[in-house]
DNA sequence: GCACGCGATGTTTACGCAAACATCAGCCAC
DNA sequence: GTGGCTGATGTTTGCGTAAACATCGCGTGC
């Protein structure tokens, strides 16, 4: 047979011609297409292999830093690889060491600060890890629209998932992950099934309270979150406590939906009242609305009305007055998350449980004595 | 018949196996226990195959839809899926398929509400187009981090890239990218190398400027936003074209860094001076802290000056007062993207180019005809 | 001087899936 | 009835990588 054929390139072993009762892989191994200069298809590490003279194994072990291979082969594989613009394949990778070094979050809106602020920080905490972040939004928050983002996630090159979402939404008998997916969640009190980390919602409302008590009010409103989020009912919950053990008498709560425009329309009702001389909202955006429906009903902040925030979003220094409120630290709620889903992954970390993330009072210029005080 | 469900939520079945003659695989198919920890394995195609008594490839066709299946065959195949739990395994098939599915997103930051959005609207769209998306924060808006970001891109498991980022920052030589990763850019103006997608910046400000023009206003202040950013260079140069246009003499610049912060700063600043009587910030967020600025140096909106805004953020709309804004769409930005990005991989789409997203003025309460007009 | 060990490198195999090809049973046309 | 066709299913193969195992050459201890 004329075995000569040999390109000009030329392949450097006598690759063993005989051998005719080849075990398996027999075959024919047609030497890819041509991947000389008009190359199309990406470099394998065969490829480089051949370039480099050495076998696709040293090229592996060259590609993952393995020490025991020849300084100067080293220099070889790696001349190669830039000659050819090799780039290991990610999914052969993927397939051969069983893991996508990739974190799935799972979020319902982009829409509220504390999910994009968390968010960030998710992205930058597992890059520094090496993992990458693969976003699945789920359109509305329904069970069903839940249980499909999940669905897709089943298929999804994912390691390790994180919710950013009320886990009443995981209606956890109709949601089956897939094996050795291990799920942290955010916003959430399910602390006895999951593992959650979450900002000190309830430190925070109590700090927050205590700032206007101490200020010399009788009592303290509350603009509260809509009525589907666990974050929103954690902290009216513990205004309502905080003002007990005070022995104070709660007033009636007020409801808005997180929007500015829900804001005003609280403030609106509020201004109303004027035996009420302090407002706790559960975040900045409301605020910002019952800032803009005090002032428009005459009501000036902070003589009139003192007025507290939750979050301490960038703008809230802005406002017309600075608002005082409560910062909360997403970038470590972030940090915490990446960290508990790894440890989960290596099984170092614990089933379940809570972690809570410290919160800090921010005094601005939205808060004083009352007047008569 | 004996459907009997045998292990009730149990390990695929007992498969230890008659060492039969298995045809190909002959290395004894171990059972395959733990492969990392101890965790364990989820079903492959092979143990449903075994289980349903088809084979592998039959299970291939049911899982990806294939038409000619027998419907018993079929049911059994699927019954079997349902009794191991199994997924396909995505890195497999992403090896064998030679994509992912997936799309990378590149953005500088999570902190302004327009890459937010934009990043909301092509996750969604990606979503509804059977595709992923994959964030890749870069920390700081060096070319040393963006091109680290593209290396770190180089290795992930993306067929294509959205770029969130003004492009200057990608110095294209030392770029370079997988073959047949295809690139968008959102916020730049590197049409004639790139795809871009953007809003019409330059029809966003000319209707701000045209609108306080009409108003009755001599000339237009403009609180520019900082200077490494096109969407601000392109606004400070509309401005400055429409002023001249309407054969106005432009007023000096003031420049902000898109934070509220610097929109007071700049706002103190604007209040001294006795002739401005409107001014166009570069984002919403700057006009806030021009408001206040103002505000506390007794200027009032809208009657001694006039304030307008860019991108319509939910809050504007509380501002006090309401602030007049010029909407950006994101929502079709991040769907534009998608799309261009997902016809330059089909190689149906054009190889650059710019499209523009149009703007809509939405007039509130914080712009009004000068006094003495 | 010879076996042994060790470092450097090569060879085989399997990961899970799906394209390409192979087989096989029925069924129809002539 | 026989050849050919069709639809359903099985078999082979290989994607690019890395673990496990195999080989090979050289220096060292005794």
């Amino acid at each position: 047979m004329d075995t000569a054929e040999r390109t000009p390139a030329d392949v450097p072993g006598p690759t063993t011609g005989a051998a005719a009762a080849a075990p398996t892989g027999g075959a024919a191994r047609r030497p890819r297409a041509r991947t000389r200069s008009g190359a199309r298809t990406t470099a394998s590490m065969a490829d480089v292999a051949r370039l480099a003279g050495v076998s696709a194994q040293t090229v592996s072990r060259v590609s993952n830093g393995y020490a025991g291979v020849n300084e100067q082969t080293r220099r070889q594989v790696l001349a190669a690889m830039k000659e050819l613009g090799y780039r290991p394949n990610s999914a052969a990778r993927a397939l051969k060491r069983g893991e996508f070094r990739t974190i799935g979050v799972i979020t319902f809106t982009l829409s509220t600060t504390g999910n994009v602020r968390t968010l960030e920080a998710i992205a930058t905490s597992a890059a520094h890890e090496g993992y990458a972040v693969t976003l699945l939004p789920v359109a509305v928050p329904t069970q069903a629209e839940v249980r499909g983002a999940f669905s897709r996630l089943e298929e999804l090159a994912v390691d390790a998932v994180i919710v950013i979402m009320e886990v009443h939404l995981l209606d956890a008998a109709t949601i089956h992950l897939p094996p050795h997916v291990q799920v942290v969640v955010v916003d959430s009190d399910a602390g006895d099934h999951y593992t959650v980390v979450d900002t000190d919602q309830a430190g925070g409302t109590r700090a927050a309270v205590q700032h206007l008590l101490d200020l010399g009010h009788r009592t303290v409103w509350h603009l509260g979150g809509p009525e589907g989020s666990f974050a929103a009912q954690r902290r009216t919950d513990a205004w309502r406590a905080a003002l007990v053990e005070a022995g104070r008498a709660a007033p009636p709560l007020i409801r808005g939906d997180w929007s500015a425009e829900s804001g005003y329309r609280a403030g609106l009702e509020l201004a109303a009242h004027d035996d009420c001389t302090a407002v706790f909202a559960a975040n900045d955006q409301m605020a910002l609305g019952l800032l803009r429906a005090l002032h428009e009903r005459g009501r000036r902040v902070p003589e009139d009305v003192s007025v507290i925030g939750f979050d301490d979003i960038p703008e809230a220094s802005s406002f017309l007055p600075p608002l005082t409120t409560v910062h909360q630290d997403f970038a470590e709620v972030g940090r915490l998350c990446v960290r508990a889903v790894l440890r989960k992954m290596r099984q170092e970390g614990p089933e379940r449980g809570t972690t809570l993330v410290p919160t800090r009072l921010v005094p601005r210029a939205s808060t004083a004595p009352p007047r008569q005080a």
